[in-house]
DNA sequence: AAGCTAATTAGACACGTATCTAATTAGATG
DNA sequence: CATCTAATTAGATACGTGTCTAATTAGCTT
């Protein structure tokens, strides 16, 4: 579970957005070359050669030198050019929705989670069921009406039998329902023992 | 010498270059899921993801699957995966200059340039040198006026022995020279035969 | 030191695009 | 058919950044 950081791909990806730079690097790529010919050849004021030439370095894109007056820039990805390369694999990619409003899961369930974030299984026992059902209630907001279908969505992002997960969830009074419509009730009205399951 | 179109290169860069997008593949990367889930998982309106979720499926990243009322997208790169990990070799790079206003070396000179477009060596004989210099020629405009180390460092992006190239230019009345400023002179001065080498 | 050159930095402006609300489309439901 | 829902499209606004000119910095030359 690798905690990826997404600034520097950004950075990176930033980088390579725009025609003037690709370009950049594609005669930087044929030999090193200072900043007033490639203002020559992009058609572009050197103040704004230099601008981009500062982003591909800050993306660790290029390479300077300077000798006397001259700047030469090169293209040499530092170890980058590997990670863009590694970059787009499912799992990496995965990891870029970091910052997700984390509901972190409490370690007492990792056991019954897949590594991408859905239930394997509702555990059997009300011991070790119940915190589960704490982790689902809170993918509720307080302060906000659901329509049946709204549950069973959210709760399907979690687990494929939703409807068993919202009786379960209406059974310990954590969700509770009115004329099809269904809110999250606060801490204070759950049941901690096990509900009548009619 | 592969013609890379830069276009669809750069709609998959831009296309990663926006965090939000980068967050929607790593939600995607999970699992598949409904503009509306995404739209709450990003904290954005739903007309806003959905347009970031167009960009991504404009570059190749995500496919759409519809389902009734429901849009479905799913992380699934086309083949623009290893297009992407293949794309930042030097040799592939190189191409993104593209568009550079090119002076197309004739065919006829061919055999003295570079892969990169530098000169191998001066032609030793008029008749395969002149078109060399025709070419060079082509890298003056007609309406500016250069300093003498501003000629030579447009000719050294071809030749390391500016100096030779610049007297020859001259020579030919190709360029002509008055206080140490040169200038292109139109094709009606040039000379077409053996100028005196003085 | 004075002047010249290459490059960068500062500041202003313009273009692109991310975002929102409102309107529209298309599928499902009663 | 009328209504409801999910998604997209249209239109407006705001933020980001690409570009320019002007000013500044740093190195070389005389």
């Amino acid at each position: 579970m690798t905690e990826t950081e997404i600034a520097p791909l950004l950075r990176f990806f930033k980088a390579l957005a725009h025609e003037s730079r690709l370009r950049l690097l594609g005669f930087l790529a044929q030999r090193a070359r200072t900043v007033q010919e490639l203002a020559s050849l992009l058609g572009l004021t050197e103040p704004t050669t230099s601008h981009h030439l500062g982003l591909l370095r800050e993306a660790g894109l290029v390479t300077l030198r300077v000798e006397g007056n001259l700047h030469w820039y090169n293209f040499e990805p530092s170890e980058l050019a590997p990670l863009a390369k590694s970059v787009l694999s499912r799992q990496n990619v995965a990891h870029w929705a970091a910052q997700a409003r984390a509901e972190k899961p409490d370690r007492q369930i990792q056991n019954y989670l897949e590594s991408d974030g859905r239930l394997r299984l509702i555990p059997a026992s009300r011991k070790k069921r119940y915190p589960v059902l704490v982790w689902l209630a809170a993918h509720f907001d307080l302060d906000r009406r659901y329509r049946e279908a709204e549950v069973n969505q959210i709760l399907q992002t979690r687990y494929w039998d939703s409807a068993t997960l919202r009786r379960e969830l209406v059974g310990y009074r954590m969700l509770t329902r009115e004329k099809g419509i269904y809110w999250r009730l606060p801490e204070e009205e759950w049941l901690t023992s096990e509900p009548l399951t009619r």
